[in-house]
DNA sequence: AAATTACTTAGCCGATGGGCTAACAATCAT
DNA sequence: ATGATTGTTAGCCCATCGGCTAAGTAATTT
């Protein structure tokens, strides 16, 4: 039991929500009041609080709560780490894009020694893709 | 009625699930058919052709049926989208580091010239948190 | 002390999500 | 023509999500 999601699960779902994803471009500016939060939100505050729930337990935002009011944070580390698999997922795409230049670079090559060896043909292939 | 997701929405919804995001990682490295995709999964072929739809309608994925045998290639151009979101947070994150770092210069600078005027003071305060 | 503020907890509700089976195409191989 | 392959459609099931209201608690203000 005890259903053990990923951190990027959790931020990829935190952030599917345009609440949410709004909340944390909010925090990018400066931490924020729960009620400041809420302000701009036509929303009954406990279905707010989810929000900010979801996004801590995600790790995307920290709060701390003195007096009666609850002030929250960006941490940018959950950000940086779905950030990441951007950038990997980009690396691997783009090494793949290579490879497939460099394999296009080569069919062409060949087309043209065969071009050379043997002329006048109607060089059409239907390949490349 | 046809509630209108974002594109955002989608994509972050759609990744928010490691089973998509493996099926990603793998297109990321070429085509492939439903089958071949499916194939590493224990999971019925209807309950994965969900998830090929979820990723063909956030944009991320792309397919094309030719005989009886679907193909599906990554679309790069949602998970750029995506990652463009993540740069434009950090850029509006870091612009506040930048500025919070400024004033913690502008508070320094002060100190120590208070120091100088009235010298002999333990200069220790609470604040730059 | 009483009223106000700022959350917080509990619980209801309908919609969506992610899994399943069963049955139905459609194509390709023999 | 039959059968195997490769999806596809339909529909059931239960858990989670995202909203709500009502009522509670703790800190400040008056």
């Amino acid at each position: 039991m005890a259903n053990q999601l990923s951190q990027l699960d959790q931020v990829f779902a935190a952030l599917a929500d345009p609440t949410r994803r709004a909340i944390v471009m909010r925090l990018c500016a400066g931490e924020a009041s729960v009620g400041e939060l809420a302000d701009p939100f036509d929303m009954a505050l406990p279905s707010f609080m989810k929000h900010i729930h979801v996004l801590e337990t995600s790790g995307l935002v920290q709060s701390e709560k003195s007096g009666r009011v609850r002030t929250c944070r960006l941490s940018p580390d959950a950000l940086v780490g779905a950030e990441d698999w951007f950038q990997q997922q980009r690396a691997i795409w783009e090494a793949r894009l290579d490879r497939f230049e460099a394999y296009v670079m080569k069919l062409k090559r060949e087309r043209e020694r065969a071009a050379a060896k043997r002329p006048s043909r109607t060089t059409k292939r239907k390949g490349a893709e």
